[in-house]
DNA sequence: TGCATAAGGTACGCGTCGTACCCTATAAGG
DNA sequence: CCTTATAGGGTACGACGCGTACCTTATGCA
């Protein structure tokens, strides 16, 4: 009969179960019961681990996917604009991506919980990005220097945000990632000259 | 013994009792049994009317207020935007506004339920309330006319909306109210002269 | 080899949704 | 005025999912 898992290994089963679980059905339809069989084991080897079902979600959709931060450089503001619109279109309409929405309606009402996502969520490092994006724009003497500021380098991303918001699942059509650049964005960076 | 209500007189009555659930407990803590018991009915005489707990909850907020849609006019553009995002962070960080997060939240996953929340939450009210605004700055020669854009006279509420789901309930400072009409709204509005 | 620790198995309490069934008041129509 | 279709009232129930309790059993370590 095989081996009885413990500690690091036994967490990795469940992180991974989960982590399945998340993909296949969706956080609502992550069940403590069904990781737990998944895994292997049971809901006692889970709930030493993680306090409750949103803890467990949140460190399985960690554990889904190590997103590595993109960094393009076309040449041109408009064009790296674009393409990191267009990327970060790509993954939260992914089904990586519904895991994401779903967790984050569920701690919508948790304010503790949406602390812990924040921090995972590796938002700064994105913003960080957009200011970089911007930084060498100025250097490339495309935008003046005073466009690059925080508030302004993530009003694309904060518009994209709010365009899921208010659609559904579906993503959001690439003819309004091109007006956000266009008819916000650009015309905004200038407008601080 | 009482009289026993039906049609009309008892759907207000269950309305106004899932309106009062829903104002005490939040979209999450009001439950069937507990509207039923409130409404002095029982659950048969709801789910005859809505299929789920779901769109009763829609429909109890519709309920919960008629939101009169402000329209100020302080006679400045930059007067006129602060207005209209103040009022719009009162209503958002009321109890009335976590109510509206939580359906939100719930709806997130349910394309249908979003649907019916946008129909009924009135951004299509708000958003033209945002372009007669930008007219009347074009009218006075405050805006050039090429600003008058649906994509441009959204941004605002937009970026309010994606600071909430960012951050927890509590409100939106007011320096970031200003920010976003000063660093934001007001050079977009400039940068498409 | 003995023991503390942690995993396995299982059952349960609780809350909540949504459904079923049967009884009874009410309104509408002959 | 009496009958009958309709809809509300009462209640119980099944299903499901979370989180807990309790006991048994394997495993690593002293």
């Amino acid at each position: 009969m095989s081996r009885r898992r413990r500690g690091e290994e036994l967490e990795q089963a469940i992180l991974r179960a989960a982590a399945e679980e998340l993909r296949e059905s969706g956080y609502a339809g992550m069940t403590m019961d069904g990781v737990a069989a998944r895994a292997g084991t049971n809901k006692n080897a889970i709930y030493r681990r993680w306090p409750h079902r949103a803890a467990l979600g949140i460190a399985a959709y960690r554990h889904l996917s190590d997103d590595a931060m993109p960094n393009p450089d076309t040449g041109t503001l408009r064009g790296d604009a674009l393409e990191m619109l267009r990327l970060a279109n790509e993954t939260w309409s992914s089904p990586h991506g519904a895991v994401l929405r779903g967790l984050l309606a569920a701690a919508a009402e948790d304010p503790e919980l949406l602390t812990l996502m924040r921090e995972r969520s590796g938002a700064d490092t994105m913003d960080r990005a957009w200011i970089g994006m911007l930084e060498r724009a100025a250097a490339r003497g495309e935008a003046p220097a005073a466009a690059v500021r925080h508030r302004v380098a993530t009003v694309p991303m904060m518009l994209l945000r709010a365009e899921y918001a208010m659609r559904g699942v579906p993503s959001v059509p690439d003819e309004v990632l091109v007006e956000i650049v266009d008819e916000v964005f650009l015309p905004l960076v200038r407008g601080r000259g």
